[in-house]
DNA sequence: AATGAATGAGCGTTCATTCAT
DNA sequence: AATGAATGAACGCTCATTCAT
């Protein structure tokens, strides 16, 4: 790698990194490129050569993070043995990516004023689709009885969502406890899922 | 009700639906309070007599539209006798909602670029607040097993959001397909899901 | 007088009394039409009746203060015997006036941010246009020398606004005292000025 | 100097020519940013490159008058040998200011409307503190008897502002007449003053 | 005569983007 | 490739004024 290329990288990581920081600080809307910038110390003009946009920046960000989000979740699959194995370790593969990834995902939630936002990228949304092609498989293949994949693959993606979201409500963070309330659902309904403890 | 008095609640009334209709089109974030009052046909200042702001118009329309469900998903937890029938009333009336509800729906989802959005109101959050206390209420009553409330409560409003979200995709909705799958599942868990028929 | 009349006679004052409140907070500049209204409880539109916009209504202030400051300055000359009663009288009258109606000269001197104002109404300069026209009549009647009574107005003028300035720094106002300083200095120069005493 | 330093200084003092013009042509209170910068054929923005509000643009030009203005007036106060020579350098160093600098003087005593104003910035407020300062002086040293000296500072002031307005009205300017006047009053009052040729 | 909502010009300001250096 | 000043469209918003009631 050449000097040129070396510097290249940097800036372009640089504004990554500043960019991270800003929209955690300010959330995605009230954040300004100028903003992101300022944070580099470059100039403003140089933000152009590397990005097209704030909405650029903020997938380049997002795309970063699911990119660490995939494999995870693709590997736990390849290694599942049974559908349960499948359910439960893609959710736990998702909660733990989300324990550790919080800082992105309370940029996501970040909001000015009173309401509520969420946001996800495409790149979040392959991962997802991704899972309901396994799904779909699963399902030609006979280990899945033949239900609906869409609304199952959403079911899965909402469930995953909202629940994730909570627990990032709860300290410490309890991914397992997420896993295993999520998967228990999924597979079993109300009535499977694990009961709390008393004194809890 | 004079002519004066008349006018302003046209006048109110010409805004939300601008603003719905804009809302729909653009996107909050990409909206602006100029694409709303050019829609209205109305004067720039006129907007500023019956809003604060851009934010206050789409709580009001938020909170129209969840005035408008909670009562029906409060009625139907209410004619529940069994708490399958709870479940299934709850997803029922929302998905109905849903339906007819849909541009407003499509406002919470609206897309800016390639970023999704979701985005909850006060009064939409109290609408589910309501239902987590039903849920609390069901567990401590013994209805329900003594399982996790707040997890319970992000579940059912997970699969509601995305399965509802699909359901939006297919012409021409169905809400009581939706409905159905939806019970089963977070009744019963996969096993217990209706097999689509072959042809499908 | 009607009933009618005497509406009429008491919006306007109460136009004229809010003005002059709300003038004294916030200044000429900051001032707005609406800020006025709003402190009598008239209706905006009510305003245009009795003013045309916020400058005549500052105005008919300025003119309402100087209307009480003339007639009193005028008493002063026809009752001076000499010039120096003459100079002497008309500084009292001047500074007296101040004293009293300092709220009014206040609002005068209020800005926003680091820029001193002063205004002066046309009722206000026509106060001081008459006593030029005294000077001159006092020249050509060989009371005083034929000196440049421009000049010498606007002599008298100045030391009369910035002593009087200076006056309303100093609590408790002493009318008599700089209307002393001022007569002696305009009289006889600075070498005729009293002295001050030693342990002040 | 570079090219982009050169507009960039050109820019400045464009924006700072438009200013005096229309701070002139509609006083402080009247102009907007808008008019000045639609002056200067540049953007509204680059204004905004170079001065943060009105008052800010204001505020350097007056304190570029000042700065002009100020050893002029220091220079003839260190050159007198005698109080005499004091009062009349610093008068005639103020008026020919004035009849030089007579663009900026009309600014602070535009009429917006029929309303006089004046103004004074800070550094307009340093440049007659000083002569304050000196004026003590004078008293501590013996050369002044103990009179008051703020409000001889004052009546200095108000000389000097009030003759210096009337002197820009009278074609061409006389300086040296204006400041002959100020002194002779000043000093030894109007018995003092120079009579007025018959003819004129 | 009083009302007060509607009007719309115009304000200050921001900001993504361009482009000469 | 980097710079950063210039650009100008567009924004949110205010406010004097009008005019139907």
């Amino acid at each position: 790698m050449g000097k040129r290329e070396k510097t290249k990288a940097e800036n372009r990581q640089s504004i990554l990194d500043a960019a991270r920081i800003v929209f955690a600080e300010l959330g995605y809307g009230e954040t300004t490129v100028r903003d992101i910038i300022r944070r580099t110390g470059l100039a403003s003009g140089t933000f152009y050569n590397y990005f097209k946009s704030k909405e650029e920046v903020f997938q380049a960000l997002m795309d970063a993070s699911a990119l660490r989000m995939r494999p995870r979740i693709r590997a736990e699959r390849i290694r599942a043995g049974t559908f349960e194995q499948f359910v439960s370790g893609t959710f736990k593969a998702y909660f733990d990516y989300l324990a550790q990834d919080e800082a992105m995902h309370r940029v996501m939630r970040r909001n000015s004023g009173s309401i509520r936002v969420r946001m996800d990228t495409p790149e979040v949304v392959a991962g997802f689709d991704e899972m309901r092609q396994d799904i779909e498989r699963a399902i030609s293949q006979g280990v899945l009885p033949n239900v609906d994949p869409d609304y199952l693959t959403a079911s899965f993606v909402g469930i995953a969502f909202e629940v994730g979201d909570r627990m990032l409500a709860r300290l410490p963070f309890d991914p397992a406890e997420a896993a295993e309330f999520s998967t228990k659902l999924f597979l079993g309904g109300v009535t499977a899922l694990p009961l709390v403890a008393q004194g809890k």
